[in-house]
DNA sequence: TGCAATATTGAACACTGTTCAATATATTTG
DNA sequence: CAAATATATTGAACAGTGTTCAATATTGCA
C-alpha cells in the first residue's frame, strides 16, 4: 500500500507549504497583515484548501507558534548549556532570551504575547507544552543555583523562576511594543541590557 | 457668539457619545470585536459619523487609552501619595499597578500593550505623556528611596525604574495572556503576589 | 472505460475600516 | 419670510477579512 503513504507525504507536503508562506508573510508583514487569501495566493492555492490542513486561522497561528519555539529552544536553552556555572548560565540564558526577543518581534509576540495561541491550544484541550518545557529548564537552572549555593535553600522555585521570567519578559516586550521611547536615553538595547546586569546584580546579593 | 459655542457644545457631545459607546464595547467584547459599525449602530448613528469625530480607529483607541490612563493616574499614583515612606509607597505603587493590571486587562492592554495607540501618537507627533508621567512619578519615588538611605545614591534613575516597571509589567501581562496557566499554582493571584513580595525583599537586600 | 474516492475550487455569507457624493438640517443674509 | 450658504449626517460603495460548502476536477481501482 505504497499509495496511501505516498498521499500522506504529498498532503504534508502541502500542509507544510502553507505553513512556510505563512510564516514568509508573518515575518514580513506582522500578525495584522496574515490573511488566509494572501498566503492561499502565495503558493497559488484556493483559500479553502488551507482548511482541509488547518482547522481555523488560530490553528495555523499555533503551528507557527509551534516551529518558532522549536527554533528558540535550540538557540537559547541548548546553547548555554555549556556554560558550567549554573549563575552565569542563568545569566546567559536571560541575556540570550532579551536578544531574541527584540531580533524577532512577531515570532515573540506569538510565543509570549497574543492569546490567538493560547485560544487554538484551549479548543484542542492542550497544555502549552512549549512554554512549559521553557519554564522547566528555567528551573532546574535555578535549582542549580541552589545546590551550587547561589541562592538561599529555602527559596520557592515557582516563584524564583516567575521573577526571572518576568523580568525579562517586561524588559522584551516593553522595548517591542514601544513603550520605552519614554526613556531619553540614545542606545535603548544597552539601557535594556544594563538594567538586566542590574537585576543580575541585584539577585545575586539578594537570594545568597 | 452664543451660537457657535453651542455648536462647539454639541460637537463635543457627540464625541462623548461615541467615546462613551466605544468604551462600552471595547471592555464588554474586547480590543478585536470592538468595531466602528457596532459604536454607531449603539448610538444610532451613521458609521461614517464616526469619521467626522475621529480621524481613524486608532485615534478614538487612543482616545479610550487616554481615558484609562485618565482613571488609572488618580487611583494609583495618587492614592498612594499618603504613605510617608518612600519604600513602603513603592511597594504599595507596585501591588497596586498588579491589581489594577489584573482587573481591568483589557485597559491594561490598551495602555501597556498594543501598538495601535502608540501608532496613532506617532502620526500626531506626539509623546507618549501618559507614560512619561507615569515614570516620571515612579523615578520620583525612587528618588525618595535613594535619599532616605534605602537604596545606594550611585544607582541609575532610569535603569532603576525600568527594572521596577518591567518587573510589574511582566507578571501583570504574563498572567492577562493566559502565560501563567503552566504554573500548578491553583491560587494564581496569590502566586503572583507572593513573587512580586520576592522582588521587593531582593530590591531592599540588593540595592540597600 | 466506468465508478468511487479524494482533492480542490471559487462563489457566497457576514463581517471589517474607510471614503465621499448626496441629502438633510441649521444658520445667516437679502 | 425666502433664498443662499454653511454645517451635519447619511448610507452606499470599495477593498479587504475568516469561513463554509456545493460544484467540479483529479486520482485510484475494478
Amino acid at each position: 500500500m505504497g499509495i496511501s503513504e505516498r498521499k500522506e507525504r504529498e498532503r504534508e507536503e502541502v500542509k507544510d507549504l502553507i505553513l512556510n508562506a505563512a510564516r514568509e508573510i508573518f515575518l514580513s508583514e506582522g500578525y495584522e497583515n496574515t490573511s488566509i487569501r494572501k498566503i492561499a495566493s502565495k503558493i497559488e492555492y484556493s483559500p479553502g484548501t488551507i482548511y482541509l490542513h488547518y482547522k481555523d486561522k488560530n490553528e495555523l497561528l499555533l503551528a507557527l507558534h509551534d516551529k518558532a519555539f522549536e527554533c528558540k529552544m535550540k538557540s537559547l536553552f541548548i546553547d548555554v548549556q555549556d556554560i558550567a556555572d549554573p549563575l552565569e548560565r542563568l545569566k546567559a540564558t536571560g541575556r540570550s532570551y532579551l536578544q531574541y526577543g527584540i531580533d524577532n518581534p512577531q515570532d515573540y509576540e506569538l510565543m509570549f504575547i497574543l492569546t490567538c495561541t493560547m485560544d487554538a491550544l484551549a479548543i484542542k484541550e492542550e497544555f502549552w507544552s512549549d512554554g512549559a518545557m521553557a519554564i522547566g529548564m528555567l528551573k532546574e537552572n535555578v535549582k542549580a543555583c541552589v545546590d551550587a549555593g547561589y541562592f538561599r535553600k529555602d527559596i520557592d522555585l515557582d516563584e524564583t523562576s516567575l521573577l526571572l521570567w518576568s523580568q525579562v519578559h517586561g524588559i522584551t516586550s516593553l522595548y517591542n511594543t514601544e513603550r520605552l521611547n519614554i526613556y531619553t536615553t540614545e542606545d535603548k538595547k544597552g539601557f535594556m541590557f544594563r538594567t538586566l546586569d542590574v537585576f543580575f546584580s541585584i539577585i545575586t546579593h539578594g537570594l545568597a
